[in-house]
DNA sequence: GTGCCGCATTGATCCACGTCAATGATTGCA
DNA sequence: TGCAATCATTGACGTGGATCAATGCGGCAC
C-alpha cells in the first residue's frame, strides 16, 4: 500500500515531469483525496463535476450506464494514467477497481484553477486528455462498425500493445479484467466473448494460459482478422 | 467566403479569448493553412501527425474507416468548432465537409510549441478536448449499448441539444447531414435510420420538414426512448 | 413550372449475434 | 488436497437489424 505522501509525489511527476512549484504541490495535495479500493469496488466520486483520478497502483474501469442495467466499459486504466470521470451528463459514469488499486482523486476545475498559471501542466494534462480521446475513437469504430471477430482481435491487439510481453514471435497478454468486462468494453455478450476466443484458439491464433492470460501465437493472423485500416480508402 | 486574415483573427480568439499576443498570433497564422472546402470534399490534411481544424464557417464530419469500405462518423462539427484529427493510427481518419466550409487547420504540435508559454491557450484546448471526450463517451454508449430506436432518439436529442431552436414546447432541429451520414454516425443502415424517423412520426413524436430539418413534437417521449440513464443504478 | 436525378422510404428475406439453458473449468479457501 | 462458488464455455433456438430489391419523393437545373 502507497502511503499518501508518495502517491502525491508521483502525481506532480505524472502532471510535471520537469520539477513543480513546492506550493503549488502542497495545494494541489491539500485539494486531492487519496482512496484505496477493492476488486470491483466502485470509487465514491462528486458527481456534480468532472473528476480527475490519477491511477497511483492497479487498474480500473470506467463504466457508462444506460436504461435497464446495461453498461458500457468506456475505457481501462492502469498504473501511472490519468483518467477524467465526466460529471453526470445524459448518462451516469462510475470509476470501478478491476484489481484492488489505490487512486488520488480530485476536482478537474480546481486543478485547472490551481494550475491556471503553469503551462506545462496545462500541456500535460492536454496531450493526456487528446491520448484518451484517440483510444474513444478508436472504440466508437469497434462498437459502431465491427463484427463480434473483428471486436474480439482488435481488443487483443490493443490490449498487447499496452500491456503486452514479447516472447520472441509471440506476445504473453495479461487480461486482469473478466469476460465480462471484455463483453461491456467491446458491446457484445459473454457468450460471444468466449466463442470468439475459442476460435482464435483452435485456429491457433493464440493460446489461453487460465482465464487471466492469453498468448499470441500470430499476431499477424491477428491483426490481419482485426478490421484495420491503416491507409486512407 | 471569409479572408484570411479574418480566419485568423477568429481562431485567435476562440483560443485566447482575453487576447493575444500580437507575435504569437502572427507565428500561429505562419504555421497554419486556410483551406476550402466543397460539400462531400474531404479536407487534405498532414496525417503524419495530429492535425488542429479551426471550423470558421460550414459543418463537417471526421470520419474513421475500417476495412472493406466500412465508415464511422465518428464526430460532427460547427462553426467555430475545434477538431483535432488524428494522426493514421490502426484506423484511417479524414475530415469532409457536410455544407461548403471554410477552415484553419495546423499541426497540433507546432501549435503546442508556439504556445509552449501560455497557459491560458493550453487551458482552452484542453477544455475543448474534454468536451469533444465526454462527447465520444457518450458516442460509446450509444454504438456499444442501444437499440436501433433508442440511437436515433438520442442522435435528435443530441442535435436539438447542439443546433436545435425552440418553439414552444416543440423544438426545430437542422439536419446538415444525409440519412447516410446519420447512419454511419449511428453504426446502422440507412433503411433503419429511416424506419425508426418513419416510426417517429407515425407515433406524432416528431414531424418531418422537407429532408433535412425535422421538428421535436414531444420531446418527453423522444427523451424516453433515448436509453439516457442520468441517475447511478 | 417541369423534368430529372439522387436520396429516402418501404417491403421481403436472411443471418449474426443475443438469449436461454446446461455443463465444465478455475480459483480461493478450508 | 478437496470442496464450493464463481466464472467460462458450449449448445439450441429466437430475433433485431442487415441485406437485397423496388418504389417514392424532394430539390435543383433549366
Amino acid at each position: 500500500m502507497l502511503a499518501k505522501s508518495n502517491i502525491n509525489e508521483r502525481f506532480a511527476a505524472r502532471i510535471a515531469p520537469d520539477g513543480m512549484d513546492a506550493a503549488l504541490r502542497m495545494q494541489l495535495a491539500a485539494a486531492s483525496r487519496r482512496i484505496a479500493v477493492e476488486r470491483e469496488e466502485p470509487v465514491r466520486l462528486d458527481e456534480s463535476c468532472d473528476q480527475l483520478v490519477y491511477i497511483a497502483q492497479g487498474a480500473t474501469k470506467l463504466v457508462a450506464y444506460a436504461s435497464q442495467g446495461r453498461e458500457q466499459i468506456v475505457a481501462f486504466h492502469f498504473s501511472d494514467d490519468l483518467v477524467c470521470v465526466p460529471a453526470r451528463a445524459t448518462h451516469a459514469y462510475s470509476l470501478v477497481a478491476l484489481t484492488p488499486a489505490t487512486l488520488l482523486a480530485m476536482s478537474l476545475d480546481k486543478v485547472l484553477e490551481l494550475a491556471a498559471g503553469d503551462a506545462e501542466i496545462m500541456r500535460n494534462l492536454l496531450v493526456t486528455t487528446n491520448v484518451s480521446l484517440a483510444r474513444c475513437r478508436e472504440k466508437s469504430i469497434t462498437l459502431g462498425r465491427k463484427t463480434a471477430p473483428e471486436r474480439v482481435a482488435s481488443f487483443l491487439v490493443t490490449m498487447a500493445d499496452r500491456a503486452g510481453t514479447r516472447e520472441g514471435t509471440s506476445v504473453l497478454v495479461p487480461l486482469p479484467m473478466s469476460r465480462r468486462d471484455i463483453a461491456d468494453s467491446l458491446g457484445i455478450t459473454i457468450e460471444t466473448v468466449s466463442r470468439q476466443i475459442t476460435r482464435l484458439r483452435d485456429t491457433n491464433v493464440i493460446e489461453t494460459i487460465g482465464r487471466s492470460q492469453i498468448r499470441i501465437l500470430d499476431p499477424g493472423r491477428l491483426w490481419a482478422g482485426a478490421g484495420f485500416l491503416t491507409e486512407a480508402k
